[in-house]
DNA sequence: TCTGTTCTGTACTGATCGGTAGGAATATGT
DNA sequence: ACATATTCCTACCGATCAGTACAGAACAGA
């Protein structure tokens, strides 16, 4: 039923059509998530900002959780997507440069709301949020793990030094990146994040 | 007024006498803001904690936020208080492995909440807690500015290189710290934090 | 024992929370 | 024109939020 009518939705369906875009209104929505996190995030904040009333939210996105997932999803496919590209870049060295370029890029980005969401979405939270607290920590861990298994693979190519610990240096760029996050929220410049990314680049092999 | 009752409460005030311990209340609130943060720790998980009613709160801190700043007063003074002595060590590397340290010794302590009050105490969040937010981001400095201070003192002395940036090195070590936090809140062992601990001093001059 | 002072506990306040009912409005298909 | 389907908007729901009024209880000093 719903899905017909979604399908049927892109030409000409019955009924009133809808008088918003749905990715703009969840643009807008990852916009206030981003900067107030997912308790932080009135339903009067989401619906102001995102220039609908609050049926048409219940009504397009469901409710506040799964706006919530939507917009995280709009968040990894759109400012974190170069994590993807970095994965692919031939070496593990030139893949984390890359990764902490594009943290530096995005985290000093002054058209978005500074700091990571992945982080400060819900990273400490009352009882109701936690099913969002663990769904982030279970993201950033997808996040590591995707490190990790292209470190394995360099290692296995010879890329990395046969004693490394794909492991270890997962979970050492990733705890640079989420640092650098909340260094973001304290107003660190470009230059400030920089700094840190040569500098944490020191620690790795070779 | 105030002050007077609070002095003469050390011996024999009239009135009836409290039925709690300050301190002992302000550590269980401690808990409960580490867990949950400002925003996500309504008075009701603070009182239950606390094992006091509202207005005994109320008349022995102030209010909600009032009590958060106690808490992270303590905060500082108690879990975090082995900043100062690793400070003092002689050398800046002797003095950023004891905080790394201390700081995988917090983190993996199963006593305690993960993670770190003074990141996830207010890292994103709405209108109301955005004081305690920007207090935070003080804090953060404040402690960041410490290490600089440090690090700048120690290339004077020829402990650290002369073309070494202590503002650069602080603000990395800072980065770690917060990051290692972040990795906490996710279940990271302790083995996994002394693991990013020592990568990190991978990146350390000499 | 009486008075003054302070704390405790119940029960409440107005405001805001996330979420929804229901009628008016606007499209399509016939 | 008419029926049907969907969205929009106002106004509301019960629950919870931080904060408090008030009365009774427990102390000190007289």
């Amino acid at each position: 039923m719903k899905k017909s009518s979604k399908i049927a939705k892109s030409k000409g369906s019955p009924g009133r059509p809808r008088a918003f875009d749905t990715k703009i209104a969840l643009d807008r929505a990852l916009q206030v998530f981003w900067r107030k996190g997912y308790e932080g995030a009135s339903l009067s904040d989401l619906t102001k900002a995102m220039r609908i009333n609050r049926p048409s939210l219940y009504a397009a996105f469901g409710n506040k959780e799964a706006l919530f997932y939507k917009a995280l999803d709009r968040y990894n496919e759109g400012p974190v997507a170069y994590v993807r590209d970095a994965l692919a870049e031939p070496t593990a060295r030139a893949a984390v440069e890359r990764i902490f370029q594009g943290t530096v890029d995005v985290m000093s980005d002054k058209r978005n709301p500074s700091g990571c969401l992945m982080v400060q979405g819900a990273l400490a939270c009352g009882d109701d949020a936690n099913r969002i607290r663990l769904e982030l920590i279970s993201r950033r861990k997808v996040g590591e793990a995707a490190l990790r298994r292209r470190f394995e693979r360099a290692k296995e190519d010879g890329d990395l030094p046969a004693d490394s610990d794909p492991a270890g240096l997962a979970r050492y760029v990733t705890t640079v990146i989420h640092g650098m996050a909340v260094q973001a929220t304290g107003g660190a410049t470009r230059d400030d994040l920089q700094g840190v990314a040569g500098m944490a680049m020191r620690a790795w092999p070779q």
